[in-house]
DNA sequence: CACCGGGATTGAAACGTGTCAATGAAACCG
DNA sequence: CGGTTTCATTGACACGTTTCAATCCCGGTG
């Protein structure tokens, strides 16, 4: 293991990012450093094209039959079978899944659309996909909209270019058109934490919002505060509007009046900058208006705004409670620990994929609405109202 | 916005989960909500098979000027090539990629087979990956390994069947033979954060990882710390590796001897349920063994040590310092701050699929490997070591 | 012995695209 | 005006697979 010399030779209009690490970079370039051999595989020069019929033509059988024991192994004889699969091992034949869905119109792959990689909440999600699709030998591929409604087009786009078998997708906002369209070039999808969706459009998984927003409210309510801020992601978003809304329920059911005693801080994307950055409006008004309690929308809103209340020098239960929405990972590895929403996201994805595989296996399929229920989850970062 | 009947149907050997969230769904499966047609789409009827030639015909051209106008629209006169986009708006035409990547050979969708897409920094890295793929109208494909040497197989497996152009992959483990395979089968990759790829097989692009255990442990001796320990993940890993190497040499360089002065925890995988739960041999032998500081070889770690720490009434960085590395996003939001190394994650991203790049394009092409310099990142879970 | 039935295997025809040599048309030159 | 070059377009074929009707083989039955 020894060091080498390295050879850095990309400009600096490398750096694109936010943050700046442009001169992270060793200095200017050095010569390249060693030569190589131009491309030509080194070792074994391995059978340049190998294809079904290359193996049919070494195993002594027909190209159809090599097909039907790549594909339904038991209508072939035990000892044909046997021997194909020598010839397929001898030459290190791997499947084209080109010619493969090309012949059969559709591939064998499906996509898992998802709005934002960068939140816990998806990861966590797409293990459940991942898992439930590995159950039919499908492969799945992680498209990422990055919230943006353009990058969702592409990807779909490319969904449709491929003929995917089908796609478990989270949609951006409520304009379902592009959704429809890719229907009706025949590939399927179900989606993810949007019940919106009409069941004459397809089959939908998610979590009751709502109910996640009220009983935030009556743990809030619970601990005496009567006047909360909503730190609210873009309306656009139902998930977002659900439980808003849950969270006025709270109020109204409790005989307080929802527009008084809740406040609405909307921003444009939900994660933690946005967050940290929604401090001020948060606080806004000054100490006699500044709420008791706030519910993000989001654990990554949650985190940010805790962090912007350090910095600010407030201290979270003791001056101002906070509580996130989905119950990620790091909500229990932070201090205080955040109080949340849990969502079964493991078993979220893994339903969605099952319903996807029901509509693509049985013929006379009917569109399914699962609705799983939301959990409170109790931890640091809320405490009962201290009046000033 | 109507509420409906919950349709839940799945039974509860859906959870497989490590943390039990089975019991969140709602009651047995009322009957299934309603009817629905069957599956023909419904609004439009959508040309049910448009390709290359239909669109000809329609714009009465031949096959290969629509081909043409696809793939090199600069050799196709102005006036035809209007037509012949008229036409594809018109039937509303999407290319078939298995077509067209039987045909050609290759596809144009590229790998990022990335260890744990749990991970933020694989995220952060993902987005340069993107950027720089779109520029060259790549698609981008995300496959998880999980740290499983198994999974990492599947899904090289996969790369291969589909042809994929090229990939950037972040390697499980030392054991590079299945990457030899993949490009045997004619697919080039770059690998991300390995150094020690020879360069007869192929470019990589990484962070000087000794440098960043280096300037890790001369930040800690400079605060006064002269036991410090190294909380590791998986050593099969090479960056894990190069890190705890450079610690050491950093107490070397000081005049200490590395033996005596650092000592090494090694755990199985890089998350923060391992982090956590690594809090007992971190402590092993009582108040007076206790290091004055942990360098992990993760954020991930860290965040989960200083929850385990916390639980155990340790304040950070009173009673003991912690370092992270890759100054993930989350490491400036938690409260202490996380003292950290921080790699380029995006240009990282960025360089990998432009060397890739330059490998597809350029035919007489020189494997490269570029090494970007790390950053120490102060905040506020360092200090200075105070003798008990 | 002729016939039948059924399982195993074959052969050829698609699937939608890219490529390339060949053709046609138009522009240019002397 | 004939000859040559350039440019735009064409047609047909090949890519690797799946599918399905047709064929073959073999043992059992009347």
């Amino acid at each position: 293991m020894t060091r080498f010399n390295p050879g850095v030779t990309m400009g600096s209009q490398a750096a694109r990012t936010g943050r700046e690490h442009a001169d992270t970079m060793r200095g200017p370039s050095p010569p390249k450093t060693t030569r190589e051999t131009p491309l030509s595989s080194s070792a074994s020069p391995s059978h340049p094209k190998v294809g079904i019929t290359e193996v049919a033509r070494h195993a002594g059988v027909s190209p159809g039959t090599v097909s039907n024991v790549l594909n339904r192994p038991e209508r072939v004889a035990a000892g044909t079978r046997q021997r194909v699969e020598r010839a397929i091992a001898e030459l290190d034949y791997v499947r084209n899944s080109s010619g493969s869905s090309l012949r059969s119109g559709r591939s064998s792959s499906v996509g898992l659309l998802v709005l934002d990689v960068t939140n816990p909440f998806f990861t966590e999600v797409s293990r459940g996909v991942e898992d439930e699709a590995a159950t039919q030998g499908l492969a799945v591929v992680l498209l990422n909209s990055a919230e943006a409604r353009e990058r969702q087009r592409r990807n779909i786009r490319l969904l449709a270019e491929q003929r995917a078998a089908g796609a478990v997708v989270m949609p951006v906002d409520d304009d379902l058109s592009d959704l429809l369209w890719l229907r009706r070039q025949g590939t399927a999808w179900v989606a993810l934490d949007r019940g919106d969706v009409g069941e004459d459009t397809g089959c939908s998984v998610s979590v009751d919002n709502r109910e996640g927003g009220l009983i935030a409210g009556r743990h809030l309510i619970g601990l005496g505060h009567e006047r909360v801020t909503f730190l609210s992601g873009p309306f656009s978003i139902e998930q977002v509007r659900l439980r808003h809304e849950g969270l006025r329920a709270a109020f109204a059911e409790a005989g307080l009046d929802p527009d008084t005693s809740v406040r609405l801080v909307e921003r444009g994307q939900l994660n933690p900058g946005q967050g940290e950055r929604a401090v001020d409006e948060v606080l806004a008004g000054g100490p006699r208006q500044r709420p008791g309690a706030v519910l993000c929308a989001n654990d990554q809103l949650a985190l940010g705004l805790m962090k912007g209340l350090g910095r600010r020098g407030l201290r979270v239960p003791d001056d101002i409670s906070v509580m996130g929405y989905d119950d990620v990972d790091f909500a229990d590895l932070i201090h205080p620990g955040l109080t949340t929403i849990a969502q079964p996201k493991y078993d979220l994805g893994r339903a969605a994929m099952r319903l996807l595989n029901s509509e693509l296996d049985d013929p006379d399929h009917r569109h399914e609405r699962l609705l799983f229920t939301p959990e409170l989850i109790v931890r640091g970062s809320t405490a009962a109202h201290r009046p000033a």
